[in-house]
DNA sequence: ATCGTTTGCGAAACTGTTTGCAGTGGAAAA
DNA sequence: TTTTCCACTGCAAACAGTTTCGCAAACGAT
């Protein structure tokens, strides 16, 4: 094992103290022109590499995040992360990722790891398995700031980030009001979670308001199976919808599946509409119709919010990213 | 800001030393169990982590790979970095993730934040853009190990992981032999990255060998609009292909979507087959026929050949993960 | 009473970097 | 000659944790 290059290594080769080769390299006017030459130029030749952690052990300041998430390849977490480390990187950040797989023990494991690389704050997408988010919750108190995203807690006073689900159910209702639907099968995720309830709360309280005589059948599925399931019982009824809404990328693609493989004709025989950042919908044809929920607007909001919070302004409230509808072929 | 939780902060409220409080947090046998008991119950009730910095700094281990990908976003890249992470957590490691968007430049940047952090290893795929290679083929002196993934490099003496893809190829031509197929276009991708070539190279040597009476027209396209455009021109021709070869994800989808919108039924009128995870293809309907190129799998070995080289095995070779057809229905 | 062993714990060194302070020379000013 | 000043450089401490070494005190055996 060849041992790394540090300052004493560049130090003693040149017969200086380590002090003057630290000031030589930053270029500190104390230090002759001369001398900074020469430790200029032998750190080039050794690749010296400043070591990041006995700057972060003196500064107590890591330049590291802690992204924890369900799953890298899960629909929209990648454009999601892929957006925050951009923006990580262009400020000087690295990102260290978790993984959870839905299972709150390695959620906690995932917190413990970050704390204990001393992570200047935690991006966390919560697994709808847990319950008690306390030791989350703790977390700011000892101003390691934390910002929820995506499917984010209830509790007030904490830092949440997702989209403006009630804005952007309520605009799916509405274009599926001015399609002239008039029987509609809405199907939405898992019943537990918050973005679900919020996204069905606005969903249907629009149709009850605006939907005088259209027909709105609410379900629940869990995963692209179960969607794939109920949309194949509903489409193979006598009434069959006109429109079936899809609340996820997943749900999408299982229901896309159960229309293909009946052979309904889109748009003709039936419309579509998801909530998507446009990749899934964009593969089908004709192309999906979706309500834009995009991961790469949502991961610059939660790294703005995070800087906010590194600097001290301690905002404690939830930001949304506004959705937009985007036009397809299959309404 | 509050300080952080630290050995001397615990030995000062109980006023022992701070080694007694270490050895205690370790169950060391030296330390009287009353003694134990004491430290242990503070640490808990403190949150005591102990700071991966000191440690580090120290031993000069890090327990942190780099893993450096053109971006987290792509197709493939998701799955490998998934399988990668789940990895590094069963073993203890963490992953810091870094996206170079195809830039040589921000390849350098991320690699002197690896070195920073003193990563115990580095995962790479390359970007086709980067020609000079030498900053990386410098690790290994330094006995930091490197692992060239997906997109490697042809030289000899590294460590690479990567799809068998010539024997993959080899195994799409024979697929569409077996399937009678008389007329294919075959879509690759960038000429100049080695994982076309060598997919280009078998599946066109074996098509020379075998494929006697079998017309097959090759193109590269350099992206899902070119594959798209490409695919369109052909299918309009007067002698349509009987099948389309795509060598990845990415041409798949521009090619299918040029098939969808001229209508042409599969597999009737037009066989497809692709190369890929399986994600994809299992969108359309008819499911597309692929060869497996798994991520996950890759990934998976990419793990074993770091651990190998964390431990002291020179390997210096280039592993391959073999690949199956998956049968679809759309040949 | 003396010696050896065990128990329980503390002091100090070590990791790499930064930084305030304290020199050390040489030259210029008094 | 002496004082002052300046340009340059080194010393040492601090960050948090681990580890080595060794010191006391207690205890039993001789």
């Amino acid at each position: 094992m060849r041992e790394a290059i540090t300052l004493k290594k560049i130090a003693e080769t040149l017969n200086i103290s380590i002090s003057t080769v630290s000031r030589a390299l930053k270029n500190h006017p104390d230090i002759s022109i001369k001398t900074r030459q020469k430790v200029n130029e032998l750190a080039t030749a050794l690749d010296y590499e400043p070591n990041a952690y006995a700057i972060q052990l003196r500064t107590n300041k890591s330049n590291i995040f802690g992204l924890i998430v369900p799953s890298v390849s899960l629909f929209f977490y990648d454009s999601f992360i892929s957006s925050v480390e951009e923006e990580c990187r262009k400020s000087g950040y690295s990102l260290i990722i978790l993984q959870t797989s839905d299972n709150p023990e390695t959620e906690l494991d995932s917190l413990r790891l970050c704390r204990q690389n001393r992570v200047s704050g935690i991006f966390i997408c919560l697994s709808p398995e847990t319950k008690n988010i306390e030791p989350f919750l703790k977390l700011p108190k000892q101003d390691i700031p934390l910002i929820f995203f995506d499917k984010v807690p209830d509790e007030e006073n904490t830092n949440r980030v997702s989209h403006a689900d009630a804005q952007a159910a309520r605009l799916a209702a509405e274009v599926l009001l001015e399609k002239n639907k008039k029987n509609i099968l809405a199907i939405f995720g898992n019943a537990d979670m918050s973005i679900t309830k919020r996204r069905l709360n606005s969903f249907s309280e629009f149709m009850h308001q605006k939907g005088a005589g259209i027909k709105v059948t609410y379900v629940n599925a869990n995963n692209a199976q179960e969607a794939n399931d109920c949309t194949k019982k509903y489409i193979s009824a006598k009434k069959k919808p006109d429109a079936i809404f899809c609340m996820s990328d997943e749900i999408l693609t299982g229901t896309m599946k159960a229309i293909q493989k009946a052979g309904i004709k889109i748009p003709q025989e039936m419309g579509i509409l998801t909530m998507s950042n446009g990749f899934i919908p964009g593969l089908y044809h004709p192309e999906v119709d979706f309500v834009e929920t995009s991961g790469f607007k949502l991961g610059k909001l939660a790294f703005t919010q995070m800087m906010a919070c590194v600097n001290g302004t301690k905002l404690n409230q939830e930001l949304t990213v506004d959705c937009t509808y985007i036009s397809g072929s299959s309404l």
